[in-house]
DNA sequence: AACGGTAGCAACCGCCAAGTT
DNA sequence: CAACTTGGCGGTTGCTACCGT
């Protein structure tokens, strides 16, 4: 972050963004008074373009900048404060199976940002769970993380691809089977369960649905082997 | 009081995939 | 179909506050 005491007019570094190819724009810590012009225009124009934000709010950032602080910072439905044990336990268990996907891990804390959830992982939550591991023998259970992931259902999508759709539509469900299965295991493993049998209770319970799992993921597999063949 | 180390967090960067022209 | 734009993500940086010496 290049401050350069309260003057920080920098070129950005994105040569993506067309809002900073020609123009200084600012960078660093926002202000008070940049915080009220970005709000008020979000609340004014609600879900317009970020690429327009800057110029409607009068700000002299670039959309990414505006985007950023909107969401992590600004926004009126996120929970700012300490993490609790709940929420902590949560992200430790998500981490364990989907692996650094700050994101999908965010997105089943209500009002979290995943720069929160990452933020919190990396100051606290890894020196801790290393050090339980530590306490524990050293042996760490890492769930090899899924991918890929859809990002999100976009008409063209749903118009062009229904099986993409499909699978996307069973996004939430595969997540809480994971989270299912881990729970699982959890209990297996303090009733003192080997790992084959809480792997294949665990399979079981994991369950009814897991043909539709598991169709699901080769369907996201299969044709990307095509391609790599 | 001054200093150095460090934890917490806001913000930036580079990249990627999807959408648009 | 290619080039460009946009939104989103994870990794990383660096500022600030706090704490111990």
């Amino acid at each position: 972050m290049i401050t350069l005491g309260m003057i920080p007019l920098e070129m950005s570094g994105n040569t993506s963004d067309s809002a900073s190819k020609s123009i200084l724009v600012r960078k660093g810590a926002w202000t008070q008074a940049e915080d009220v012009l970005l709000r008020s225009c979000i609340e004014k124009h609600g879900s317009v373009k970020w690429s327009r934000v800057p110029q409607l709010a009068g700000l002299n950032r670039c959309r990414k900048s505006c985007r950023l602080r909107w969401l992590n910072y600004l926004n009126p439905t996120l929970r700012r404060g300490t993490f609790d044990e709940d929420e902590e336990d949560l992200i430790i268990r998500l981490h364990k199976l989907l692996g650094n996907r700050w994101s999908l891990i965010a997105g089943r804390l209500p009002g979290r940002t995943a720069n929160d959830v990452k933020n919190h992982w990396n100051s606290r939550l890894s020196k801790e769970v290393i050090a339980r591991d530590k306490k524990n023998g050293g042996q760490v259970r890492l769930a090899t993380p899924i991918r890929p992931q859809p990002r999100a259902i976009t008409a063209r999508k749903q118009k062009t691809s229904s099986v993409i759709t499909e699978v996307e539509d069973d996004h939430t469900s595969w997540l809480d089977h994971l989270i299912l299965d881990d729970e699982k295991y959890n209990k297996g493993k303090m009733e003192g369960q080997t790992e084959a049998e809480i792997s294949f209770g665990g399979l079981k319970g994991f369950n009814d649905d897991q043909g539709l799992f598991l169709e699901g993921i080769s369907r996201w597999e299969n044709p990307l082997s095509d391609i790599l063949n």
